[in-house]
DNA sequence: GTGAAAGCGCTAACAG
DNA sequence: CTGTTAGCGCTTTCAC
C-alpha cells in the first residue's frame, strides 16, 4: 500500500537540481526560469508528486486549515451556515475542519482544546448546555482567532455575527399587535443562550411598548427550542384552557421546530391556526413554507451569516482588528400568523 | 499575537530533562515513571502546552484526519450522513474535513486531489454532472483509501456502503401496483448517477414483474431530482393530458424534492393527491411527513449509512480489506399514495 | 529509566 | 538564477 510518497528530493534527482530549485518552481518562485519550471512540473506530474501538507505546514507555520464547531451539523440553519462558510474558504484556499459540540459544554471544551493546534482559526456557535465559555478564550491566549456566530456570549474575547435578534422578534410581535391580538404567548428557550434570551427581550419590549403587561404565565422557557418543547408548552396551554383560562391569541416562538410541536399540538386538540391561534416562528427553516398552514418566521439569512462570519475570519488572520456585525433580520409572514376571522 | 507557542522543549528546559523524556511523559509511555510523568503534565499544564499537530503527523506520518466530499452539505440526506462520519470519527479521535462539490465534476477533481496530501481517508458520494470519475483513483494510487456511499461508480476502486436502490424503487412501485394501478409513471434524474440509474432500474422491473410494459413517454428523466425538475415533468403530463391524453395513476419520483415540486404543480392544477395521482418519493426527507398530504418515501438510513461509511473507513485503515455493504431500504408508506377512492 | 541524535518533507535564508 | 544548509516540533531508535 503506502509505496513512499514521491517528494521533492525525487523530482530533484530526476532532474538533477536542487531541492530548492524544485521547491521554488513548484511555488513558482520569480527566480526560475520558466523553462526549469515547466520541465519541473512535467516531472512532478509524471512522478504523481503531491506536496506533504504536514511538512509544508509544520515549516511555513500557518495550517491553512479553520475549524468550525457548531451544535449539530444535522440543521438547516447551521448546515446553511456552514456551506457559506465553507464557500469563502475554499475560495481563499482554506480547508474546514467540522465539529458537532452536541449541545454539550463538555464535549465543546473538549473538540475546542484540540482544534488549538490544528487550525489557524475558529468560527463557532455555542453549546447550549453550559454558561461556562472559558474554553474559548484559550484560543485567543493560543493566538488564533475566533469569530462567533449566532450565538455568542461576552464573556468571550472574539469577533461576532449575529442577527438582531431584540428587533427580529419584536418585528414578529408587533406583527401580531397591528392585527389587533394582545394576548400573545411566548415559547423560547433557556436564558443561558444569547439568541434566546435576546427573542425574549423583544417579545417583551413590543408588548411593553404597546402597553401590554405579559403575565408571567404567557412565557414558557423549555430546555431548547425542539419540537417536544413547543408541544409540552402547548399541552399546558391547552390544559388551562380546559381548567377555565382563556388560549392566547397568538404565540411567537424562539424557533421554528417548537412553532412546529406547537403546531401539532393545536391542531390535533382541534384549535385551528391561526383563527384560534396565530403562530410565528423564528429562523426561516424550510419546512415552515411547506406546512398544511404555513408557517410564518424570521430569516436570519443563515447562508450569508455563514459568509460573513468565514470573511471576517480571513480578515482577522490578516491582522484586521477584532469587529462586530448585526445583520438586520426579515419578517416573512405566511398563513400562520394573519387573522381572517377579525 | 502570535507569541511563540510552547514546546516540549520548553517544558523540559523548566524541568531539566529531555525533551524525549518529556515526549515519553506526554504520551504515557511505560518506561517512564510515574512520579516524572506527573511533573511532567504538570508543568506542561502550566505552561498551557498543546502540541503541534503538524510536527506529530510530520513525524508519525499519520494526519489524523479523514475527509469527506459530498454534492452538498446543506441537505438532509448529507448531512445527516456527515452526521453520522463525524459521530464515529470523533469517537476514534480523527477530524473530519468537510468539502462541496456542488455536483461539479471539475471541483470534485480539484478538491479530491488536493485532500491527498491532508488526510489518511477519504469518504465520498459522487458529483452529478460528469462520468469522469478517475480523480478517485489517485488516491488509491497514492494509498489513501476510499469508500463511497450512496453514489458510486464501479470504475472507482473504493469500498461502498450504498442502499440497495433497485430494491427501494421496487418496493415503492409494488406498493402502488398492490393498490390496482397501471399507469405508473417514473420521475427520476441522469442514469449516469448510479442511484437514479438503479431507481429507474428497480421501477422497471417491478412493472415487468406485473407484466406490464411501461411505455417510453413514462419515464422522465430531469438533469436531477431538484424540485424544479418534478415541476417541469408534472408540467408537460399536465400538457399531454389538455391534449386527450389520460393522466397517470401514479408516479414514483427518484427524490422527495422531485416529488414535492410535482405535488405542488398537481395541486396547484387542481389534481388531487392521492386521489386522482398518488406518489411516492425517495430519501424520505423530513419534509415529506409535514406536507398537507403527507409523502410516502423510500427511507435510505442515511445516519447509518454515514456512521457505516466511516466505520469501514477506519476498519480499512487498519488494513482490512476492502467490502461493499448494501443496506436495505424501507418503505414509508404515507397519505400521498394511498388510493381512497378505489 | 533516561538522554543524544537522526530525521519526517519542506521552505527560506544565505552564499555563490 | 541556483545550490547548501539549517531548522519547523516532534518521535524514536540507539546507546548508556
Amino acid at each position: 500500500m503506502a509505496k513512499k510518497r514521491t517528494s521533492i528530493y525525487d523530482i530533484a534527482r530526476q532532474l538533477d537540481i536542487s531541492v530548492s530549485s524544485v521547491s521554488r518552481a513548484l511555488n513558482d518562485h520569480p527566480s526560475i526560469s520558466v523553462a526549469l519550471k515547466e520541465r519541473v512540473r512535467q516531472v512532478a506530474a509524471a512522478l504523481r508528486y503531491t506536496p506533504n501538507t504536514m511538512a509544508v505546514n509544520l515549516k511555513t507555520g500557518r495550517r491553512n486549515t479553520i475549524g468550525v464547531v457548531v451544535p449539530n451539523i444535522n440543521r438547516n440553519f447551521f448546515s446553511s451556515a456552514i456551506e457559506g462558510i465553507e464557500d469563502i474558504a475554499c475560495h481563499t484556499g482554506y480547508d474546514v475542519l467540522i465539529c458537532q459540540s452536541k449541545d454539550s459544554g463538555e464535549r465543546e471544551r473538549w473538540i475546542v482544546g484540540g482544534l488549538a493546534g490544528k487550525v489557524d482559526g475558529v468560527i463557532a456557535s455555542m453549546a447550549a448546555d453550559t454558561d461556562d465559555h472559558s474554553h474559548y478564550n484559550r484560543l485567543a491566549e493560543a493566538g488564533i482567532p475566533l469569530v462567533l456566530f449566532d450565538r455568542t456570549a461576552d464573556s468571550v474575547e472574539a469577533g461576532t455575527v449575529v442577527g438582531d435578534d431584540i428587533q427580529g422578534a419584536a418585528m414578529a410581535v408587533n406583527h401580531l399587535l397591528e392585527q389587533g391580538l394582545r394576548r400573545i404567548c411566548h415559547f423560547g428557550g433557556p436564558d443561558n443562550v444569547s439568541v434566546w434570551r435576546d427573542r425574549k427581550e423583544g417579545y417583551l419590549r413590543a408588548m411593553n411598548e404597546s402597553g401590554i403587561e405579559p403575565q408571567s404565565d404567557w412565557i414558557f422557557q423549555g430546555c431548547s427550542t425542539a419540537r417536544e418543547e413547543g408541544r409540552q408548552a402547548a399541552r399546558q396551554l391547552l390544559e388551562r384552557h380546559k381548567a377555565g383560562k382563556p388560549l392566547p391569541e397568538a404565540v411567537f416562538c424562539a424557533g421554528d421546530f417548537m412553532a412546529l410541536g406547537a403546531m401539532l399540538e393545536f391542531r390535533a386538540a382541534g384549535i385551528r391556526i391561526p383563527d384560534d391561534i396565530a403562530i410565528v416562528g423564528y429562523a426561516n427553516e424550510p419546512f415552515g413554507a411547506l406546512l398544511p398552514t404555513p408557517l410564518s418566521s424570521v430569516d436570519q439569512f443563515s447562508y450569508k451569516m455563514g459568509c460573513m462570519a468565514a470573511k471576517m475570519l480571513f480578515e482577522r488572520l490578516q491582522g484586521e482588528p477584532r469587529v462586530d456585525i448585526v445583520i438586520t433580520p426579515e419578517l416573512i409572514v405566511r398563513q400562520s400568523s394573519i387573522r381572517t376571522n377579525t
